[in-house]
DNA sequence: TCAAAAGTGTTGTTGTTACACCCATGA
DNA sequence: TCATGGGTGTAACAACAACACTTTTGA
């Protein structure tokens, strides 16, 4: 969506396109140089950072439009994808919104009762992407785009404060139930990358010889009989992630008991 | 909504106080004599059975839709109620639904392009409730309610089924790192009693000690100097839940490690 | 040869599992 | 006094936490 005449059709004519009243927001999480960071959008206009979205077309499943937006932003197909809440409460969920703003940032025509200035809830999905792959695409609407570190998060657009808050607590919650990395890492990782992966995502420190022990004992990974090689230090061996027993846990989870 | 005036303004001008495109239905579960049970209700004309659900006001906040919904139909307010899942996938979802079905059945004079006939997405929410206190209202849409024991739910309209297993699945890995309980039992209650309610929910036998030995651990709850009289039998003591540990829980999780 | 990073094992502690007998109650 | 359900402890085993020194590498 970048020339004139595709940016008029969407404000026009969305409404005949996409469901109204509702919207996807993705919080995009990759993972690079030992931080786990965001991938945020400068909007035009509004001069500040917001997470990128999109709409729900009228026939399309609610996960294909999750799917699509992602790859229409990102150009990647294959990762990890989940719905974590629906946001309707906090008063920019719940008012509509200005049209005169609007009018004054992107100055384009549009009447008071347009779809974009209904009220519109937000389906949040959380992505984990590798950070190497991703080719961003901005539009109309949005000048530039950053990565930014998940400890630095500056004040967002809109709700987007709460998203970020909230898939970061589901992520560090889901990652004790469930495994974590395959979308995050090479397909051969060394023992200290998904160890500093782990830290980084639950933001506390994590013992080396313990966190190794436990994912080998789970056979959630496996050593291979390569090395990589890291310079002026001893070369730490290549791993993979287990697919069986990584879809199992996926699947079932790790559980604790009563 | 039970005079024919309600249902006609309901179906004709429900589009001007309701959020089209979206509804919430809500999995509803109880417990009572030792079975946890889903209040589902009976529609008039498709002769089959559903969830309880509604719609989100224009500009009401959506968790107080889901509470408002929830208070109409089973006059309770104090209760337990999550979000679970956004349905938007299965073809029922997607396609837009048939009004000459919804003439035939219900007898009402409704046009091609009411907007009950859009294409809905579902938000699911699931409440926990005290089964003795709910005192269910029907309406024009609703002939009857009853509760379904969860093992015995029948094939049920739209797509209701995956909204019943998703929400037992929800509950069920959520009961491993949150209490669970608070509003399903007596504020005082016996060790069998809560130990026969996990039972049920994970529907799988625990330890009658173990159990018993792992809830006083965590400190959720406490012995009081009460027991309860129940008949030829030795009298069970009675427990209540520890407040400020139950809440801590239920913000903190109880989680395990890596 | 030095600096930096990787690799590796053991022990004490804690939590989990498995298991069975006696007690209280009222009919 | 009997039938029914409630209450209670221990021992073996598994998992977890804490901990530090040696090896490899290439600059």
């Amino acid at each position: 969506m970048n020339t004139e005449e595709e940016v008029n059709d969407f404000v026009h004519h969305g409404h005949q396109e996409y469901l109204t009243h509702l919207s996807i927001d993705s919080v995009i999480f990759g993972y690079h140089e030992q931080q786990l960071k965001i991938l945020l959008l400068k909007w035009k206009g509004y001069d500040g950072w917001g997470l990128p979205g999109g709409f729900i077309k009228k026939r399309e499943p609610l996960s294909d439009a999750a799917y699509r937006i992602l790859k229409e932003r990102t150009n990647l197909s294959n990762l990890f994808l989940q719905q974590f809440y629906v946001f309707g409460d906090s008063p920019y969920r719940v008012k509509e919104r200005s049209p005169h703003e609007f009018r004054d940032k992107f100055n384009l025509q549009v009447e008071d009762d347009n779809w974009l200035f209904k009220r519109t809830l937000a389906i949040g999905y959380f992505a984990l992407v590798d950070y190497s792959k991703v080719i961003v695409q901005t539009d109309f609407f949005t000048e530039s785009y950053r990565w930014w570190e998940v400890d630095a998060i500056p004040p967002l657009l809109f709700d987007h404060n709460d998203a970020v808050d909230k898939a970061l607590l589901t992520l560090r919650l889901q990652i004790y139930h469930q495994p974590i990395g395959y979308n995050l890492l090479p397909e051969k990782f060394t023992l200290p990358e998904i160890h500093s992966l782990y830290e980084t995502i639950l933001s506390k420190e994590l013992d080396q010889r313990n966190f190794a022990k436990k994912l080998v004992t789970l056979g959630l990974i496996q050593k291979l009989d390569e090395r990589r090689s890291i310079g002026a230090h001893r070369s730490p061996y290549l791993y993979q992630f287990v697919k069986e027993k990584y879809e199992q846990a996926l699947q079932e989870g790790i559980v604790h008991t009563y």
